[in-house]
DNA sequence: GTATCTACCGGGAACGATTGCGGTATCGTT
DNA sequence: AACGATACCGCAATCGTTCCCGGTAGATAC
């Protein structure tokens, strides 16, 4: 019970009312019978002016008002509709300029139910290969006249699934996803699926959902650097893989164990490591490989990263590269043509990857809602041989 | 002249009008003299059925009239207010899960004047540096609630231009931009300011702006690296700078000067290099330097790309590193440990960089509009010694 | 001179949320 | 019984666009 000025009336006694609207006190005066609450400190309301607020963007609102015409005709006039006579639409064009309009994109994506945004969920943008594939998509994405909302997953299934919230949220029109290492559980992609909501996988699929994938041949690409490794003379061919539930781990390990077999050469379960991409996992796996008492004369590694720590480990405990141990890895990172010696790798087309899959997914939005045929690509590598994998005497 | 199914009446022959609204053809029905457009031919509208599109989300609206209440209400208890009962509320968010609820981020934006969106800036991201910036960013912010649009400007001012057009359109709460190489023109930077948008400048700052920087110390930076070298016996040292209307080029230039001058050594105009932070240009600079009459015995580099192109081109013709040649960098970039020799570089806190350029903004939003005192920030850099720049016979 | 067209423009309903204002039913006091 | 207070909820305006209707003035046709 304190004493309040009431709106209405002079002051008179009012209590607190109506549990806290919005975070402001509602009164009650025993008087007047009505409700009210305080207005905002801040705003020393100045009565006349409509709306003062500094960092105020004008409106077609305000473009007409200021041209005494409708918002309707500055609407047209600024998206080049014929109706619009042509000094109509020059006054609207200069006043817009002389106003510093910028169209509200939220409101048009909200009346048009079109966001013209697409999303892109990678799992980290640090090493080499996620941000040129996003700088590809990003490039087509522009191109179409989108925006491109990006979300790192961290590698956190966690996440990821707040990330499709996000986008969901923000209406975008389509998504590519490259999924975490440890995504098993595919509902919160089918929530896209359910909306109207194209996705395109790269990278790491997702098979149990009829989407659009691009990849590259995963399979032969293994096959071809291994295949290379026992040309130069290497026998005892070991694989650092990836985590053996995404499917390009799967596909290189086959590549791997079907050119072993393929030249009569054994495959043992201990040359098969499997490391979850961090560099620090990657060195481990290394350290195993190179300890066993059947010691490996060459490994193939799942991607370009693993292969740098094998080589910095291999080095480390006095172990000749090429001469001892022959590596591969896998992608083409900026890092293997610097290192020393010279890394072999599998040159993957990074970043047509991005723009194949936008190109893919903006065909699906054009399509329109409902099912489409799945679109699978699979894009080609090929083998750079540098100096990790030759021998001069084998 | 054609005949067509008047809206009106039956069908009466009609005649083409109103060139063509929006893309479709407008007729006129002489007997019922009315004006009329033909519906689309896609929706093969089932009467009846208010909004059966297959992609539809459901808004609170669905969810008010599933449950026979009002949409405010719905609202209100989904957002957690006080004024609603518990029932209604537990019943509110089910309906919600059922019908697979996701709010329209953009409505939201619009009625509450927040986009809840922040813009970043940078010229590129396949270099180490802008990515690992915008992680730090990205995390503090998405700490905050707010997303993150990202957008390259690709080194062109054209494009950053466009950029902020696009963030403005978004109707971002705040900018975080390191400027395009070329970027002398600062005009459209000041539109956020216009509208109340704060910025904050990493990296690469705009001077004739009054907004928040945050900066490595360059000047001192470049100061030690300088010293370092001198201490290892290097005299004639040269520099490859950046573009030299870069604040961080000069601030680097002057350490590099004064720490000559502070230990009376020679500085010649033809031993600093402006480059333009590609590979190609750090290799052509590189030759240039090491093809002077009066070689220099080491170069100081403004950032680790150029070191590194410095260090493979003095390695491709003879040069050896660090005995006839030492090399700095500048970033700590993860090539620079791996190169051969290892490169010494002053590290930057890069991802922090990213995150106290994110924090300083969001406060600056907290503050609301108006125009608030500049923060600016100077992080401190440390050399890294490593074997480029280390003599045993100096 | 009238009927018919054309060129242009305005009114107003969406889009999907938030929120100020106010109403009803219920309960507790005196 | 009457009144004050509380708990809960609905109405309608609002954000900035787009776009469907339709209307009017002038040109043209007959």
């Amino acid at each position: 019970m304190g004493m309040i000025r009431c709106t209405k009336c002079g002051q008179v006694h009012a209590i607190a009312k109506s549990g806290m609207v919005r975070g402001k006190q509602r009164y009650y005066c025993k008087d007047c019978h009505i409700y009210f609450t305080l207005p905002d400190p801040g705003n020393t309301g100045v009565a006349g002016t409509k709306r003062p607020r500094p960092g105020h963007i004008a409106t077609i609102l305000d473009i007409a008002k200021a041209l005494n015409i409708s918002k309707s005709t500055v609407s047209r006039a600024l998206q080049g509709h014929t109706d619009i006579k042509k000094e109509t639409r020059e006054a609207v064009v200069k006043m817009a300029g002389k106003l510093d309009y910028q169209p509200n994109l939220l409101a048009k994506s909200l009346v048009k139910s079109k966001s013209n945004t697409i999303g892109i969920i990678v799992p980290e943008f640090v090493n080499y290969f996620f941000p040129a594939v996003i700088m590809g998509a990003q490039e087509i994405a522009s191109e179409a006249g989108y925006n491109v909302i990006i979300c790192q997953s961290q590698e956190s299934v966690k996440t990821e699934i707040a990330n499709t919230k996000v986008l969901l949220a923000s209406r975008v029109e389509g998504v590519i996803i490259s999924m975490t290492r440890e995504t098993s559980d595919f509902d919160h992609f089918k929530a896209f699926g359910r909306h109207g909501v194209p996705i395109v996988f790269f990278n790491r699929i997702c098979e149990k959902i009829p989407a659009s994938r691009v990849m590259v041949n995963d399979y032969e690409g293994a096959y071809n650097a291994v295949e290379h490794l026992i040309a130069n003379g290497y026998r005892r061919i070991a694989h650092i893989s990836g985590p053996p539930n995404l499917r390009l781990s799967q596909n290189r390990i086959n590549g791997y164990l079907d050119a072993l077999k393929a030249h009569k050469l054994p495959s043992h379960r201990s040359w098969i490591i499997h490391h979850d991409l961090t560099a620090a996992n990657a060195s481990d796996s290394a350290k195993k490989l190179l300890s066993l008492r059947s010691r490996p004369d060459a490994i193939f590694c799942v991607n370009d990263p693993a292969a740098i720590q094998t080589l910095l480990y291999a080095k480390s405990i006095g172990i000749k590269v090429p001469d001892q141990l022959g590596i591969v890895g896998f992608s083409d990172d900026p890092i293997s043509s610097i290192i020393e010696p010279q890394l072999t790798t599998v040159k993957q087309p990074v970043s047509e990857m991005g723009q194949i899959a936008m190109r893919i997914l903006l065909d699906q939005i054009k399509l329109g809602p409902g099912p489409h045929k799945p679109v699978h690509t699979k894009l080609l590598t090929n083998l750079i041989v540098r100096q990790s994998s030759v021998r001069d005497h084998p």
